[in-house]
DNA sequence: CCACACTATATGTATATACATGTATTATGA
DNA sequence: TCATAATACATGTATATACATATAGTGTGG
């Protein structure tokens, strides 16, 4: 049980910090349900996206997520040793093609019933309009906060 | 300037996903404003936080930004070497009690111009609604992963 | 008043993530 | 076609953050 001070919990002067705090929060939630799956959120995050774009570059997954290229190199090292993503040279011999392996959407499709669980205790949460909302809402913040 | 892939950037499906991009794209863009100032959004927000609450304990304040408490032990040190934090023991002498000290008001306070540009340009790439709406879907969306 | 449960924080360890910089490869303009 | 710029990724290093566990202090029932 997570006894945080309920009641009261005031919108923060701070939009980033507002955004991290909920980040913290949700993600240690998704984590708790997930546990059991043996994949962290940002495990099972990295699997999903793979699972959507199918072969890609590490850039393009890397600016899917907003993630910097270089952090994934290291995300990346753990899901290929787990055998979970494949890796290959591209035509361009910089590149690196990912794919997900066999085993790795077998994995992804395992926790998938972990990971609803979580989605549905935060749907539960927040009522269906705001759940609904939020998709758009934090697209159109991240749009706003990578572009130029 | 960050090259990201602009035009498309697809709602992913999952709700935590979403939001830790949202995260690190905000993050990334916050922290290049507050670079000139020499604070880091997370220090930043901490010495806002403070700020906010006057004395309070390590355990009040990690329920308020949504932190463990022992990840604060870390970050704190930081701040009070820097000595923009003060701390002494409670009645209860397991609390520590923290508070802003005058160099660390100085230090928020100067560093509250780079910040705004950070919210007013998000603000702008948003628009006034959701810009907005922005703040009490977050601190839901932090109440409901909070809870139970 | 003590044994014991409970609470507040610290430490050990691990992952997430960024930026600066290095390296290999590709594109480009003279 | 070569020098140079640009691109894609890797490595070094630093911070953010969590969880498991340890430690010290507090409250409580007997």
């Amino acid at each position: 049980m997570n006894a945080q001070a309920q009641g009261t919990l005031p919108v923060l002067p701070c939009a980033c910090a507002n955004l991290r705090r909920s980040a913290r929060a949700v993600t240690r939630m998704y984590n708790q349900e997930l546990r059991a799956s043996g994949l962290e959120l940002t495990q099972f995050t990295l699997l999903m996206a793979l699972n959507l774009t199918g072969e890609t570059t590490q850039g393009k997954l890397g600016r899917l997520l907003a993630l910097d290229t270089t952090s994934l190199t290291r995300m990346l090292k753990f899901l290929t040793k787990r055998g979970w993503i494949g890796v290959k040279a591209g035509d361009d011999r910089r590149q690196r093609l990912l794919r997900l392996t066999p085993s790795g959407r077998q994995k992804l499709e395992q926790s998938q019933p972990h990971w609803e669980r979580a989605q549905r205790r935060l749907q539960r949460g927040l009522g269906e309009r705001t759940w609904t909302e939020m998709g758009g809402l934090l697209a159109q913040v991240t749009r706003a906060s990578v572009a130029e």
